[in-house]
DNA sequence: TTGAAAGCGATACCAT
DNA sequence: ATGGTATCGCTTTCAA
């Protein structure tokens, strides 16, 4: 019911000191007094005050806050992405404010909006425009985290090209597979983009006609079951499908076995990301771990210090690791024990690069 | 790079005009001659002017921006609420914050923080402790979406209990199965307290025996692999599992699938909130409907209504449907066309109860 | 050590 | 129709 919140003033009155004594006590800077301290103290107790954050963000110029943008939040990626960017934010006492875009039309004037309520902004590549990024790196500090900014933008990143490359190259040259089709909307997302691209390369790197076109679905399970559909109405069926993300990869794995298919000996499915659920599927699912709660965590200690306005690196590129489990063909690994959550990812290659960070001159 | 935001004072300056001026033109309030507009607009629009956020919500001493508070944010079931709340809130052009505490053990002071920044808070059912939702609404309004709060706090939710007893008395009476296993932690959220009472009510409704203490595992997919695995080191393998929700229960299909058994013939399975996944596996799953879009769009309008001063409800109770398809043992729906996304649910129970608002005299 | 007063950026009342 | 100015709640010089 007391939702007449107090002021500085009236502790001050309250107190019987002056304004800048409060403000002194209740941010701990300055000289004061023990015995003042004590008598201010209890009056901030005694009615529950607590600064008004507007009135200090106003006076400080701060928000005390950051942004993280991203096009919707399903599934374990995401989680597990704004568990890293946040881990990392609450060491400095600022907090994260998220915003999903859910791809929505005005979008980018969202993210305007937000930009003016934090002092900083972490952006999920493909989640906005290059232009509007531009835009927002004129007015505040930018992060573009598994994406490319424009120039002068920091941007934190995976080498996604050369790990779907050795990924793909795995299920050509060592399996021999032939005739492997590459689920996902390259037009989606930088990830999408660049996974579809090392795709391709493998392909022309053993001398190998180039895949036909991308099956342009989502990210989500949901999505993947589309995918099976479609790859199960060819007139030749592909031996292979690489997969954009884990999450799609289950939903194709669900909608072919739904359908009597065998994994892999009819079909062969691999994944990107190494979420839970992908040594838990039967078969467990072939796939690249990328390191998303650490490249979560770099990008928010990337944004902290831009804003805090030490801070020279461009960009970081982090290693990823081809995960080898028994959707693309390989021995199965044996089960892992029912209690441990051991998976044994067997990998056979390990750092398409290592993590290397440039840094401006 | 020009990063040195202008001011009222300063655009002023440059048309000739005073700041209350400017403020006028730019907030479309109050009379403003149309040739002095225009020389203002014309300064506003060559600097890049944007009023300060702080500085106006410091003057108006409102925020606008709502926060919504939940655990976590894997899967479909956030994905939709996020989206059904903020729809609500982008026709008052009210901003959301979101804060996912990831169950942390200090996330109640985080909620208080957020509330500092808003005006007011969406909390999901069990985030955070009674103490302090009262608390919170002490300071600012809030609403309890899917839980129940303190007397005073408006709350929206669906008739879990009610959903949870008929769906297992349709597998108790119409299928005639026996030893039903709950996956689920009741301690875990209200949701899963109540879908656990309303699988003991319908035992109890039938005279059959109790069933058994609830498997107690989390809300998502690994999970339900987790308690697939429990099951099946059972002496006796129960008939059925009723699950928390609809990913747990995916899991639950994938471990014991991936083990070999057939689903329903050898055991049955029902989810709980008709995700999309729901109708794409195989089989199709048996579970119940909620409208979380809506009832989170509700929740908004809620919320919003209360923090406009204007508002006399005090909770919603949404209806539910039971959505039977193939996982309970049920005949198979005919598989839906390929192109379309028909699920064909043929719900036998519908509307356990009707959406009844209560409201204060 | 403490207090008075000048901002921070914008709004809105009250004159004119 | 326009301008001067108090105000929102807090921080932070600058004096005392």
């Amino acid at each position: 019911m007391s939702s007449s919140r107090l002021t500085v003033r009236e502790i001050a009155r309250l107190a019987g000191v002056s304004v800048a004594t409060v403000s002194r006590v209740s941010n701990g800077t300055g000289q004061v007094s023990e015995e003042t301290r004590r008598r201010v103290l209890r009056a901030i107790e005694e009615h529950g005050y607590r600064p008004h954050h507007l009135g200090r963000a106003l006076a400080a110029r701060r928000h005390g806050a950051v942004g993280l943008v991203f096009p919707g939040l399903s599934g374990p990626y995401f989680s597990e992405l704004i568990q890293g960017f946040e881990s990392e934010a609450v060491k400095t006492r600022t907090s994260v404010h998220i915003l999903c875009t859910h791809l929505r039309a005005d979008s980018d004037a969202e993210v305007i909006e937000m930009a003016q309520r934090v002092d900083g902004l972490a952006v999920l590549g493909g989640t906005v425009s290059p232009d509007t990024i531009e835009e927002l790196a004129a007015m505040l500090p930018v992060v573009v985290l598994a994406g490319d900014g424009p120039a002068g933008v920091p941007a934190v990143r995976v080498d996604n090209a050369a790990a779907a490359a050795a990924l793909t190259r795995h299920l050509l040259a060592d399996h021999g597979l032939r005739r492997l089709e590459f689920v996902g909307d390259p037009n989606g997302s930088p990830d999408v983009t660049e996974r579809w691209a090392g795709f391709r390369q493998a392909h022309h790197d053993l001398e190998l006609p180039p895949p036909r076109a991308p099956i342009r679905v989502g990210l989500q399970q949901p999505d993947g079951v589309h995918a099976a559909e479609q790859v199960l109405r060819r007139a030749i069926r592909p031996q292979g499908v690489v997969c954009a993300n884990d999450e799609s990869a289950l939903g194709v794995l669900v909608g072919v076995t739904g359908r009597g298919l065998r994994v892999p000996e009819d079909l062969v499915i691999t994944g990107f990301d190494d979420i839970p659920m992908a040594a838990l599927v039967t078969p467990p699912l072939t796939t690249v771990r990328q390191p998303v709660r650490e490249l979560a965590a770099q990008t928010a200690r990337l944004l902290l210090q831009v804003a805090a306005g030490s801070a020279e690196q461009t960009g970081l590129l982090h290693a990823t690791e081809l995960v080898v489990r028994g959707s693309c063909g390989c021995p199965r690994s044996p089960e892992p024990t029912p209690t441990g959550r051991r998976h044994t990812p067997r990998s056979r290659h390990s750092g398409t690069n290592q993590a290397a960070s440039t840094t401006t001159p």
